[in-house]
DNA sequence: TAGGCACCTATACCAAAGTATAGTTCTGTC
DNA sequence: GACAGAACTATACTTTGGTATAGGTGCCTA
């Protein structure tokens, strides 16, 4: 039966994450509210298998919490919880050696995938954690693209001028410049470099 | 005993495969040598649980292979299978709804994790992979920039005009354009959108 | 078969971008 | 006090970018 400690200093969600996971499967948990006191009790008992780390908790310090409770039990699989860490430093935390990142946006069911998965020697990240920054209604905008148009968009993402654009299209350079216009207005952006961010932005090409 | 379904051209590859997940765990593996093949053999079972798909494979087509798949057999859940695929690709396939991308670069163990992780709903993405892209030697480039230049860049990278440039600086249009000049030269760049895409690229705004 | 649309071209014009040269002011350093 | 570099301005110029209008072709569909 795994070990598992929690740290979190809210009481609330401490406990019922706590208690979820002892009562759908067979965990052995046990609860801190502070980096010190879960260091303490880490101290007094043989070997957790996984020990779950709050971001902002008294004692962390941002990463160095993780840090010092990896140096201090190296055996111990060590994952991040948060709720509001950004991707930066969720990659941070990978890169440091957790063995996983939790977002407290995770369903109860994936957190105990994600638990599992990590007690069985993976290491856990969300893959599309910090993608919510632009919810992508999906190219609404770029959809009214003819053909045309989005070849130009994609040389104009390369920071083609109009002449270059129009040797490798095999056109005139009015027929690239006509191109250009339309896909401003249709993005509704002011200029082509405006339109390359934005493309660019969106991870058309 | 869940059903899995794996399509790689390589023999090799896919019946080793195919062979260790059916010893190592309760899996029973069928095989197929590419994508038509893999639909076909879906066709005639009521339901595989999950299908690998390698990337490179007659009749995958890109991304395009795995969206066939999808739209063919939506209740089935699909893995990326792909040993030379970059970060861009991987995570357009998670985007495009894939449940799991696996590079060849796993160990067998960690494989078999991935596709237990899939299988019990989640989607599986190794978290460091591909950043080797750039290791990012930051800036080399951008450090000659003067205060002044930095700024204007900055201020490319929304898209402005030097007119728009002028007015948020305090300084008249002329003295913009000497920036721009400097910074397109420092850059090695031959137009501001370059410059723009350049810097956004390296993640410096 | 008539209309709509994507695509291409032409001419023309103005605005914005980029280059070149020259000169001023300020600041920090040798 | 001389010198160098960053920052700013001025004038003048060429190239590129973007707009406007008008017209030609081919394809698809009502």
């Amino acid at each position: 039966m795994p070990n598992i400690l929690i740290a979190d200093d809210h009481d609330l969600v401490r406990d019922t994450i706590a208690a979820y996971l002892e009562t759908v499967d067979d965990f052995k948990v046990q609860t801190a509210a502070n980096l010190d006191a879960a260091l303490e009790l880490m101290r007094g008992i043989d070997s957790f298998d996984l020990l779950i780390l709050d971001y902002h908790m008294p004692g962390m310090d941002g990463l160095n919490g993780l840090e010092r409770a990896r140096k201090a039990f190296p055996a111990t699989k060590v994952a991040l919880l948060s709720g509001v860490a950004n991707r930066e430093v969720a990659n941070k935390a990978m890169e440091n050696g957790a063995n996983g990142f939790i977002p407290k946006s995770l369903t109860a069911a994936s957190l105990v995938n994600a638990i599992k998965f990590v007690l069985s020697g993976e290491r856990y990240f969300p893959f599309d954690f910090g993608a919510a920054t632009t919810p992508d209604a999906p190219s609404a905008t770029f959809a009214n693209l003819s053909d045309r148009e989005m070849q130009t968009l994609e040389q104009l993402c390369i920071g083609l001028s109009n002449k270059e654009i129009a040797r490798n299209l095999g056109v005139q350079e009015v027929t690239v410049k006509l191109h250009v216009k339309n896909v401003l207005a249709k993005l509704g952006v002011s200029n082509r470099t405006q339109a390359a961010l934005l493309a660019k932005e969106k991870h058309l090409f």
